[in-house]
DNA sequence: TATGAATGAGTTTTCATTCAT
DNA sequence: AATGAATGAAAACTCATTCAT
């Protein structure tokens, strides 16, 4: 009922193999560039499975085997795309120094890195569960972890470096994350292509000035006391 | 689930007709009842419009006569849902009186707001376009003029007793959504029953520890002059 | 995710609508010719439904406001095809009267029938849960049920021709159909289509010595006694 | 399911090489044994090769080496299966005796296999042309042969031991055979767990009182002469 | 106005088999 | 001989929307 009818027709080229783990990776990378370059793309959902594993250079089946769902490798895109832009988070905030003053430059930034990833907002944005309900629940748990632990790490030298309650950086983070999101969904969302860059000056500006608000309010919180317990 | 193979029972006799206005209104009504009450207790996307129709005691296609696209009823329900919410908050904020110390209070009635209607966060969360991009467009416009206007009008209020710059009120509203909408998809989705009423309790609190930061800071940017910028 | 991309293009032509019981069961009887005629010709596993629907003249969809299944078309054909058989059936046994004498007659009668029905015969040897794994339980209690009726009438003619305790008349039958199903899967199954004249033939000699075997035997149970107790 | 996602762990390392003729029917049988197993567990179909090959502790490839398709797997086993069967039945009806008075133990032996061999019976019923459809022709003939000869062989036995004509104990035989696969089909499908247990006997005892009325009825075919001419 | 029959696009995933290593 | 990565055909079913009555 689904073996082909003649069995084991070739048809298009095969692949090179990827047998050892090193081009495995290079595989798996491949097909989620592919994904990342046709969501780029798409105006609307998710690319087909089929189309990303052409975009690949790949049989339909091939994708299948790096990834249980089509679902779970935009998950992974998220997950590499967050991961890569708190890599550079940590890294420019060590670069801004350890100080109440290096605050503004974090933030400017943390807006900046988000406004140079519009595809990544996008996903993000995409991913009200929607990736959820159908990724496999393993992969849920995967990347939650994941992500979380990305977020410990940054929180962690954002209690160091401005003096806070351990936790604080994170939960700091956590809500700009948030923040990015839902300000995202109301200003950055594309609604025609013409006014893309403008939309995404807007987001930047209205994301500036909210996350500023919200950690001064944060921050300020024990006005007299001298670490703010957040 | 179909299969008249058994022959038809006439289910549902045609329904009375609505001639005048106040009949088409209660019927519209109608629709949008059974769609919340579907949206309710669906746990994954939006009911059929099958769903809606037979929930309303009508057939499919009186539906189309009273809405466009099945797009269209959930965004007349987020209208009506947020028309509502801000009528409330309007009330509240006269109630509460108009000086600065009346924030708090705001504050802590915007979220009891928000958290008795989950089903108004979660549709409101589920509309990332998801809404916009299968609506028509004039439906889009004029939901998106009405619900500025309602948060104008707000916004006002707000101006106006906080002694706010005009279009502060609006602006600090706006992100506020936009931070509860955040702040839902993070915290609120309902991950599973069990932890329904915990997560609802951890997104009440989340929710007022990040808007009274927010508001704390935005209003205190100016600490200097009398009347914040913002 | 679903909905077509274009809403509400219509590219064929629609169908005349079905509106009256009569007009549906007419339509529904189509799908049913449709499915028989195309299980005629496919040499392997079942017709898909779009070639149904399409030689059906409907669109896919259609097919499915009367079959819940496509397996509940073939349950169907399956039913329709056995009620016609048994119908002929009870009529030859009362044209061959009522007395120990007739049942050579009905035997026969009973082979040709099968024999006349490669179709119905091919169907029913498929038909070993291969159909019931997929049908809905609904639609497989009703063909179980509809199926046993049908026997039981027949069952009850028997008895009364032959003189028969109640009863016996519908385990003979049902194991007169068991034994024609188990030696058409020995039998007859077209192995070529060369040879498909040829293993009809041996599959009714097989059959009529079989059952003239098993219905000597099971009548002659009690051979002393009068009626006999099968 | 699949997805190497997180580096490959080396499960099996590969397989000591099966050289000489021994170990590469050992090889074969334990994909056999594999096989069985997993059919026996199954609820629905066939398993995978991927399935079989790993619970052989193979990888899938090497199980091609072994067989050309999956079905043959599966046509092995049922001969393999038919084989003991038979290897049971002769050596039952030898003890049993030889003469007229031994048929009775003789089905009831026959019957006490069948019903002590379920997994038998569902892959032969099962086996209608299902197997053969994707068999390799070869291997159909092999095995139409292989399981003739054995049939053949008991067969001999029969009309020694009940002095038949040549052929006729081959011809009861295969009919019983039918008769049995009939049955099943409609008696000892497992329709829910529960009831396993209670559908075996009710198939024993169809099974018994079907092949015992067949067989007096065949063998007092002529009732007048010496040996039933069948 | 109300009805509900008809439409048909749209897509994920499985798995038998091959063959490069 | 053994491995396991790659292939790609194959198909059921849903459901928003239309439009003939």
């Amino acid at each position: 009922m689904c073996a082909p009818a003649v069995a084991g027709v070739r048809r298009g080229l095969i692949a090179k193999r990827a047998y050892d783990e090193t081009a495995k990776e290079a595989r798996r990378q491949a097909i989620l560039d592919a994904a990342d370059r046709l969501f780029a793309e798409a105006s609307d959902g998710l690319p087909s499975a089929a189309e990303i594993a052409e975009a690949a250079g790949l049989a339909k089946g091939t994708v299948y085997l790096y990834f249980d769902t089509k679902e779970d490798i935009f998950a992974a895109l998220l997950l590499e795309g967050w991961g890569r832009a708190m890599d550079a988070l940590e890294e420019s905030f060590v670069e801004a120094g350890r100080s109440r003053e290096a605050l503004p430059v974090f933030l400017s930034r943390f807006v900046a890195m988000m406004k140079g990833r519009p595809n990544l907002m996008r996903l993000d944005a995409y991913d009200n569960g929607m990736l959820e309900r159908k990724m496999t629940s393993a992969a849920v748990i995967a990347f939650k972890t994941a992500f979380l632990a990305r977020l410990e790490r940054v929180g962690a030298v954002l209690d160091d470096a401005l003096g806070l309650n351990a936790g604080s950086g994170l939960k700091l983070l956590a809500r700009s994350h948030a923040i990015t999101r839902g300000l995202w969904q109301t200003v950055g969302s594309p609604a025609g292509a013409e006014s893309a860059a403008n939309s995404l000056d807007a987001f930047a500006e209205e994301l500036l000035e909210t996350l500023t608000h919200y950690w001064r309010g944060a921050l300020s919180e024990a006005s007299a006391g001298e670490a703010p317990r957040l």
